[in-house]
DNA sequence: TCTTTATGGTGAG
DNA sequence: TCACCCTAAAGAT
């Protein structure tokens, strides 16, 4: 669950299984995080909150867990005492009277006191997040026209979260399709209205895919391939992923090309390299 | 039983 | 931009 609107909606879950519940039980299987396992048993969890692709599980007295999933871990809310995966490596864990919420796989956990989230080295790098409340496509295009971000292209500056907090590889290559932009150009090429449509395709497209659940094709084309009896893997991104397939606005083919070190995939003619 | 790949991130040069 | 770290699954041998 790498992205994040994946992360914001483990969030929620997490959050609506174990928040204002106590912690029966927690575990740490890393050695250095075992200590905190008592100290943190028999605290009620105020909440739980993503930034970006961040998770913050915040308890009672001044403690929040962070973790950070990068590409591999997973988090499972499942009934109180029911069996888990068991394939994958538990690396943290609370267990309340009802539920159990799992981590798994990752590697990225840390335990801190509030006064020490906003300097944790991740998350005070962090720039506005499209799925925190109050952010607008005006403040982001005005962010990507600063010093800072302009002279850079759209394809590193989208990866970065320190320009958007919880964009990551198959968003940018969403956002810069329907924004109609190439994935090699600059906010310092883009003329104001460029500017506006990638910021509003950013937030749009992050927030569709945190309310579908990971789909970023247009609701129309997404009707349209479900008819034609497409499965989920292969109608819920528009260009991400489709490997020598045509577009399916223009007819021409897709390409795949490694940008700012990540595979990126664009449409050469619905996303043109020069404006105009 | 290898090697590769992945929706991520860091630090060196 | 590159090497490297993290872990698990898929693909190649």
């Amino acid at each position: 669950m790498p992205e994040g609107p994946e992360i914001h909606r483990a969030a929620d879950r997490l959050h609506a299984a174990i928040a204002r519940r106590k912690a029966q039980g927690v575990f740490f299987a890393f050695p250095h995080l075992e200590s905190f396992a008592s100290e943190l048993t028999g605290r009620r969890i105020r909440g739980v909150e993503a930034r970006g692709k961040a998770m913050l599980v915040r308890f009672a007295g001044d403690w929040t867990v962070f973790s950070h999933n990068q590409l591999y871990g997973r988090w499972l809310v499942v009934k109180a005492g029911s069996l888990p995966d068991t394939r994958r490596s538990l690396r943290f864990a609370i267990y309340t009277r009802e539920h159990s919420a799992l981590l798994y796989s990752a590697s990225e956990i840390a335990v801190l006191h509030d006064g020490e989230i906003d300097r944790h080295p991740y998350l005070a790098r962090l720039g506005p997040d499209p799925l925190a409340p109050g952010v607008g496509p005006a403040a982001v295009a005005r962010r990507a026209a600063t010093p800072r971000f302009r002279r850079r292209s759209w394809a590193s500056l989208l990866l970065d979260q320190s320009f958007l907090a919880g964009v990551g590889n198959y968003l940018r290559s969403e956002i810069l399709f329907f924004a109609g932009i190439h994935p090699r150009r600059r906010p310092a090429d883009c003329s104001p209205p460029e500017l506006q449509t990638l910021a509003r395709a950013a937030l749009d497209v992050t927030r569709r895919a945190y309310r579908t659940g990971g789909i970023t094709n247009s609701s129309d084309r997404v009707t349209k391939l479900r008819r034609q009896g497409f499965a989920f893997r292969q109608y819920r991104h528009a260009v991400f992923g489709r490997d020598a397939e045509e577009c399916w606005w223009c007819g021409c083919g897709l390409r795949r090309e490694t940008l700012a070190g990540r595979r990126g995939y664009f449409c050469p003619t619905c996303q043109p390299a020069t404006p105009g």
